[in-house]
DNA sequence: GCCAACGTTGGC
DNA sequence: GCCAACGTTGGC
């Protein structure tokens, strides 16, 4: 079993969104490390952690699944999406993606201030200096004291 | 292959 | 809105 953290904007789509509509399509990346994790490493059942970033209070909100594994991003090949990427064909897809699915909205989200506070997180990626990529794959003890705090 | 210019991310 | 830290682009 592998972990992984993704961020999302709540403004775009929120844990609400995700528990609503049970699942979703992680289209738009556009980060070739990003890209990598979703194409060659995460694989079904893996879980994650919900992130949002941009917003009042940034932290992880609760919990996803991967539901399906990579496929194509759809929206590389449609030039009024605004991932359009002119240089990918359907023979040769550049992008990227797999869906997940709800699992849980923490009871407490845990926030960056707090992950930044306790020590058993201090080693998180998300916390390593000028981090801005979307995934990271996380330890399996930082993702059991995560679910810990936001259920507590 | 180098690197300056530019665009984006994301916390604050 | 600011700005540090990236990643990408494109001329050379």
């Amino acid at each position: 079993m592998k972990y992984w953290l993704m961020k999302s904007e709540p403004d775009v789509f929120s844990i609400d969104d995700l528990k609503s509509k049970k699942k979703t399509s992680w289209d738009g990346v556009r980060n070739y490390q990003a890209r990598n994790f979703m194409r060659d490493d995460m694989k079904k059942d893996h879980l994650v952690l919900y992130y949002h970033s941009n917003c009042d209070v940034p932290g992880v909100y609760g919990i996803g699944k991967v539901i399906k594994e990579s496929h194509p991003d759809h929206t590389q090949f449609d030039p009024k999406s605004d991932y359009y990427d002119p240089k990918a064909t359907k023979e040769k897809p550049r992008w990227f993606m797999v869906e997940v699915g709800f699992v849980e909205k923490f009871k407490t989200p845990v926030s960056l201030a707090e992950i930044k506070e306790v020590k058993a997180l201090e080693d998180m990626l998300i916390l390593r200096k000028g981090n801005r990529l979307s995934i990271t794959p996380v330890e399996n003890k930082h993702f059991e004291k995560v679910t810990k705090l936001g259920n507590s």
